[in-house]
DNA sequence: CACCTGAGAATGAACGTTCATTCTCGTTAG
DNA sequence: CTAACGAGAATGAACGTTCATTCTCAGGTG
């Protein structure tokens, strides 16, 4: 099938060169950023012409939301691995070790250009909100499976502990972007920290003292 | 020659200028975004044309720094007050509330943007870079300030509890900044009761299980 | 076999647009 | 008058996109 097929059925070939561009298109934003990636980048990262991109995707639009889309997916995939895990901490720690630790700096501050670009383009903040939705319930039934298990005390709000565990994950996300000096470790024991308090029941919403007199 | 500089009063209506710049740039990115705010933009909301813009910056990326640098004023301006406040909780409270809420939502979204451009542009990444050193040291004292009162145990290590609220924080911003349905009121407990707990001791990091058979 | 044929794949120079920046010249204050 | 101020057109570079052209190669033909 592979090599027979390319007079009729190239529709295989066709996938392929879409993921090779959508794979040299994350390294070259990864590389040189978002906005300051040009389609000539894209080109020759992904060892073709310029104008034979248009073959493939219709503009530059177009790429960045199959990579966004590309993302989404990997997200649903590792949350399904999660599920599985026998501790929900320790599904935490793996997954947050994957993310703060496996992956290099660059790729941390690609998302944070996502997450700018989302809040100007409606299409990948539409990308954006679906995978957040997606993390939120994946959170919520670990939180769930944590109950199940004993790891969590029962009355725990998992809308709340997801909420939480979130806010979390988001803030070392952007951490790890810009902190030179930052120790995947140390921040990793730090959410984990928070986690176990939090399963244990340690952690509930506190309403402020008035504040009017306050400045 | 060009040092001619304090011939007349005029420099008071510079300054003026300047500040009725950063002003405009601020409307004007806050609208259309970082990226997609042109010169001619900001120079319609400052009400003068796009080249006079240039007698009183050298460049569109000069205007974005003072813009940065004039948020990083108003930040440490923001914690020398909260120094003052008489519960540091209460300091917390106010302080998100400030932020969560007073503020509009699109000005979350140019920080996310500022963001983005830290990581590529080093001259921004130094202004964020000594706003979070600010904030860290401020956290630090305010820990320290906390103790005094008989607010936080005795032994919280406050460089620990300076990096968690820094990380809630952080995310909540980014939340802020992203979801529709963002419930400032209700992350604002949230925050607070992570912050009450980690005054309490409740929270220290946590070293994950050995995560050898996970994927 | 050698040679053609044609259609999809790929090229890369060129185009048109969008800006940041500069230039030119009129206006105003002292 | 002089010098600073300011408006707005002009400039030039960068970049996404297009398109006329070239390449590749599976089949057909003799």
């Amino acid at each position: 099938m592979a090599l027979a097929e390319t007079r009729n059925g190239d529709v295989w070939g066709e996938a392929d060169r879409r993921h090779r561009i959508i794979e040299a298109a994350e390294r070259a934003f990864v590389r040189h950023g978002f906005h300051a990636t040009t389609m000539q980048h894209v080109a020759a990262e992904a060892a073709m012409s310029p104008g034979n991109l248009y073959r493939y995707f219709p503009s530059k639009e177009a790429i960045v939301q199959a990579l966004c889309a590309r993302d989404q997916a990997e997200r649903g995939r590792a949350f399904a691995t999660f599920a599985q895990a026998e501790s929900v901490i320790a599904a935490m720690a793996e997954g947050l070790r994957m993310n703060l630790l496996g992956k290099p700096r660059e790729k941390m501050q690609m998302i944070l250009e996502i997450w700018a670009e989302a809040a100007r383009n409606p299409a990948i903040a539409a990308l954006c909100g679906a995978i957040d939705a997606d993390v939120h319930a994946g959170l919520m039934g670990l939180v769930e499976a944590a109950k199940g298990k004993g790891e969590a005390v029962a009355d725990l709000d998992a809308d709340f502990a997801a909420r939480l565990m979130i806010t979390v994950v988001v803030g070392l996300f952007k951490r790890r972007a810009h902190e030179t000096d930052f120790d995947g470790e140390r921040e990793l024991s730090l959410a984990l920290g928070i986690f176990v308090t939090l399963f244990r029941g340690g952690i509930r919403p506190f309403s402020a003292p008035d504040a009017k007199g306050a400045v």
